[in-house]
DNA sequence: CCTTGACCTAAACTAGCTTCAGGCCGGTAT
DNA sequence: ATACCGGCCTGAAGCTAGTTTAGGTCAAGG
């Protein structure tokens, strides 16, 4: 599969896939006789978890961390297992704090309201 | 008030308060004898509404365009809540990706789990 | 043969901050 | 008096997570 296919099943811009192969969240990438990388189905799927990890606000660094234990093979999967549940209840923060700041918008929109009320 | 009040408030940092008035979010705000910023509560609360603007993914540009209109008094209010409108409807487009992003992290927990429960 | 399009690299640029170096001011302890 | 301290000031450099640019290769199609 070439980068463009990855980039549209994971939703991330090629420029992303090659800056994240380079910065170590895969490893190294197999390439064709033409130079171009070939990703294989498994890969491509990498990139997209990369890319629900990265849209919920997880840091590269923490990509990498993942990343590495990934590569380490089975054994790491409690590990990973913690990883992902610690990511899930920061998610839960910012949701909440996202849900808060909502709240504050709709009360602003709502003194606009008022506003536009009185002055007609 | 002194900056450090309005960081406190606002949940901004001190820098990114100055990092703020410095990028016209903000008029000038005035100084004491001492050179330090002086805030009115209406400043101090000013910074607290672009607090939750930032935080719901506002770009800066955009909320200096809002500055703008606030500077210029109260006929901006129509386009001031179209604005904070057309926000909060990115934001609702935000939350649901969030959301999504949620439900892919959960299957990934799930298959761990499944792993976990076959190897035991 | 020549152009087009998809890919390649390294390097510069960007947004939105944070950190740093160096300095001033007002208050307190010596 | 003076030495020191915390809190503020500035401008500039550094950081993260990319995007954009400049310049180049390769295979396919007219």
């Amino acid at each position: 599969m070439k980068i463009s296919e990855v980039a549209e099943r994971s939703g991330l811009s090629i420029s992303t896939i090659r800056y994240y192969e380079k910065s170590g969240l895969c490893p190294e990438v197999r390439r064709g006789t033409d130079g171009q990388r070939r990703f294989s189905a498994t890969e491509a799927e990498w990139f997209s978890l990369l890319a629900s990890l990265r849209a919920t606000g997880m840091s590269l660094s923490d990509m990498r961390a993942f990343a590495n234990l990934y590569a380490s093979g089975h054994e790491t999967v409690p590990q990973r297992k913690a990883a992902l549940l610690a990511h899930r209840e920061n998610l839960d923060g910012r949701q909440a704090e996202l849900d808060r700041c909502r709240v504050i918008l709709d009360r602003k929109l709502q003194t606009y309201d008022e506003v536009l009320e009185n002055r007609k």
